[in-house]
DNA sequence: CTCCTATTACTACATTTGTAGTGGTACTGT
DNA sequence: ACAGTACCACTACAAATGTAGTAATAGGAG
């Protein structure tokens, strides 16, 4: 399953507040800050309509007029499938260099490091 | 600059052949294994002037008739530019999960462990 | 019960993207 | 010098995407 852009903004939302209606999910938008943009509530309803369609989302119920709807798929099956093709676009499948790359360049407290540490740790004893 | 899935495709290629033409893209295209898409050489030449237009490449001289093409943005600053939305979409952002992600999921050697785990190290006396 | 409003389903449309054809012509081999 | 070919610039077009308007109506407020 491919999604666009703003197809997986949505669902990242949906991911957070599911199960939510249409218009919960525009309102969050709005509220969002960071992001300026404005987006009509038919603009999310379309998006809705095609995440639907797609198989990505589905309806469990209703609220009033309202059509509430849950994920199907989850964030972990969506980002194997496109992680891949990234990988192979930025790093040409180099894991390694993708990983430094994070490593060197996102912001990281101990406690993470320590995480991945551990992590890093048990891949080596396979 | 925002280039799409085949564009960066192209860009790959270029990366690692330039400087080049064209048909010289289109030739390791095809040659490529791993995918048995085959594309004509036109479409090729149209991704090119694409990312022509977009100023993510430029001609740098000519080969016969044929045009030669050489990067102007480099891999770092697209992948710069990619990654924050990148995260978002997938990992709201969270570098920690991100990373997991890929020292999960991803093949990595011992070397390459070691590597990460200095880098680590290095990271947290900052 | 009636009216207003929030929502829906549907339609619309400009852009971007993937994909390629066409017509013209600058080189190249003979 | 001529023909063939490879390459160019331009155009085309369907599908996907971002974005939103419209008509109809179910539900809630009074």
């Amino acid at each position: 399953m491919k999604l666009s852009d703003f197809e997986m903004d949505i669902m990242q939302l949906l991911w957070q507040e599911e199960p939510c209606t249409a218009s919960q999910l525009h309102k969050v938008l709005l509220a969002d800050k960071q992001k300026d943009k404005k987006v009509a509530y038919t603009t999310v309803k379309t998006i809705v309509d095609r995440l639907e369609h797609k198989g990505a989302i589905e309806r469990c119920g209703h609220e009033g007029r309202a059509i509430v709807f849950r994920t199907i798929v989850t964030q972990d099956t969506l980002s194997e499938q496109a992680m891949p093709s990234f990988m192979q676009r930025f790093f040409k499948g180099n894991s390694r260099s993708l990983i430094a790359h994070f490593i060197k360049e996102e912001k990281l407290n101990d406690e993470d490091i320590e995480y991945l540490q551990t992590l890093l740790k048990n891949k080596k004893l396979d």
